[in-house]
DNA sequence: TTATTACAACGACATTTGTAGGAGTTATTT
DNA sequence: AAATAACTCCTACAAATGTCGTTGTAATAA
């Protein structure tokens, strides 16, 4: 096992992590292209994010000619497990219930989609 | 309307409005009374961080005798709303389906709270 | 070969966050 | 009335965060 305590990411260091995710390994400026329109960062500042997120654990980088290239240290499951149930206990006190139903409510997530839902949670049972 | 742009919380901020949530209004005592047991915090710690609700427009306070009693400013809705839009859009980039799969996967969420889903999907729907 | 690009390294700095101490005030207890 | 309790107010302060600027260097283009 190996259940580093990772310190928790800040919500700027979030982002650019799932860009990195998205990109499977990523350098400095591909994470910039990548920057929705309207959410401008020089190039410092997600140098900095990116060696941040290094320090806290979460990417390791290696060196490609002049570049760094920043790829994920710890499984991305993991982090969101530990994430996802950081948010869940903070806004919901735990429980998944009411996030799902808001999801659902505010029809972020469908008929369809728990269809599918419903089939995963299947296939993981009979296993 | 009133769409006001509120601050976004901090974590611990977060943490505090939902015991304002579960108690309705709330005294800084009360607070401190609700806190898990393995979160202490100083009474003047979770004054700092009830008037700090206040400052960014979550919530308002009244005096009753010698407390303050905190109450919510906005609905609980809209900060839901925001606030995990927020977090879904930082870490999925705004796709909720790998939360709920993700949910689903990590035994969050069962069958019967599926059941229950669907049951509200269809009947936002009818609407 | 000199100017221009691409990057990285280091540093900086205002804000926000987490956490709390101490002083002042009113109510309560002895 | 003096001591204690229960609160609020104001202040503080280190650490984390959000955002860069500057400088140095290697590769590249003119």
């Amino acid at each position: 096992m190996s259940k580093k305590k990772l310190k928790s990411m800040s919500p700027s260091e979030t982002e650019i992590l799932r860009l990195v995710w998205e990109l499977n390994e990523a350098t400095v400026q591909q994470i910039l292209d990548r920057l929705p329109s309207d959410r401008k960062l020089a190039y410092n500042t997600v140098q900095t994010l990116l060696s941040r997120l290094e320090q806290k654990g979460y990417l390791k980088h290696r060196i490609d000619g002049k570049a760094h290239v920043y790829v994920p240290a710890v499984k991305q499951k993991e982090v969101i497990k530990t994430t996802v149930g950081d948010f869940l206990s903070r806004l919901f006190g735990g429980d998944p219930k009411p996030l799902v139903q808001f999801l659902a409510e505010d029809g972020k997530i469908n008929e369809e989609d728990i269809n599918r839902l419903r089939e995963l949670i299947n296939k993981g049972k009979k296993k």
